[in-house]
DNA sequence: CATATGTCCTGAGAGC
DNA sequence: TGCTCTCAGGACATAT
């Protein structure tokens, strides 16, 4: 489930493309929702573009090509974004060849079909990412707009990491593993938490996903999760709740990791040292 | 406006 | 062993 770490680390593993040039584009397999553009015109207008740039944006990475268009890669659970043999042939569903830089192809894969490729124009980028539509990136938000931004929600704060348009990066893994390094129950709504509690959310936040992105991500028991030159990533070692149901805390050795759905998602968290009240 | 729910997708694993 | 069923959750559309 391809997270801020993860996503950022497929963006460093093909940074080296920037300035490269785009020569050939190879559509491998049905898609039907991923490219919202006949393969023909996907070709046409990408073949000879430059690429400008390799960026992230949340949970995408994007190619920035000349005059503001944008080749974005969304990979939601099972896409994976490669510049080494992909773990399957079967799921392949682009191939950009590229010239003029060290990496010559980057491909697209996608087991469960849910991610996306997308090639926007400045304008169709605005109106679909643009301004309001995603919030300030997890890695570098500042602890008073992070608070700014929530604690009039009413909702849980574990349902609330999860909104793009609050903060933008954080999925389910890492919103439990946050939640746990700062203490604070997932199910406390943001409007009654202290200024305490924001400072110890906002911290293991950003602590947590610099630790998972130096382990290259999360690759979890389905191993789908590879980084570009299709490794394993090694976070998962470290968790200290998510998928840990029924194990003894590592934090504070009392409780039991407890399994609690919020929204539809899973949520671990320790009832010992996860407290609804602030930590004394 | 804020919040909640349904939908897409495939393959691993559970249970019989 | 082999079958059927459930579940995983990202983002978006639609409902309340």
């Amino acid at each position: 489930m391809p997270e801020l770490p993860e996503v950022e680390t497929m963006r460093r593993g093909i940074a080296a493309i920037a300035g490269s040039s785009i020569v050939g584009v190879e559509r491998l397999r049905c898609q039907r929702r991923p490219i919202l553009i006949e393969p023909r015109a996907l070709s046409r207008r990408l073949t000879g573009r430059r690429i400008a740039a390799v960026e992230r944006l949340g949970k995408r990475v994007v190619l920035r090509l000349e005059e503001g268009e944008r080749l974005i890669f969304e990979p939601r659970m099972t896409g994976l974004v490669l510049v080494a043999d992909p773990p399957t042939r079967e799921h392949l569903r682009l191939r950009l060849d590229l010239s003029g830089g060290p990496i010559p192809h980057v491909w697209y894969w996608d087991r469960r079909g849910l991610g996306s490729v997308r090639l926007l124009t400045e304008s169709q980028f605005m109106e679909r990412l643009g301004n309001g539509h995603l919030g300030p990136d997890a890695l570098t938000i500042s602890c008073n707009k992070l608070r700014e931004r929530l604690e009039r929600s009413r909702r849980p704060i574990k349902v609330a990491l999860l909104d793009q348009r609050a903060v933008a990066g954080i999925g389910n893994l890492y919103a439990s593993e946050i939640l746990h390094l700062a203490g604070v129950h997932p199910a406390k709504r943001c409007d009654l938490l202290t200024a305490l509690q924001w400072q110890g959310i906002h911290a293991q936040m950003q602590a947590v996903l610099q630790l998972a992105i130096r382990y290259e991500g999360s690759t979890l028991s389905d191993g789908t999760y590879r980084n570009a030159l299709n490794q394993s990533g090694g976070f998962q070692n470290h968790h200290r709740v998510y998928d840990r149901a029924g194990d003894s805390c590592l934090t504070c050795s009392r409780g039991r990791i407890t399994r609690v759905v919020q929204a539809q998602r899973a949520t671990f968290f320790c009832p010992a040292c996860q407290t609804k009240r602030p930590r004394s």
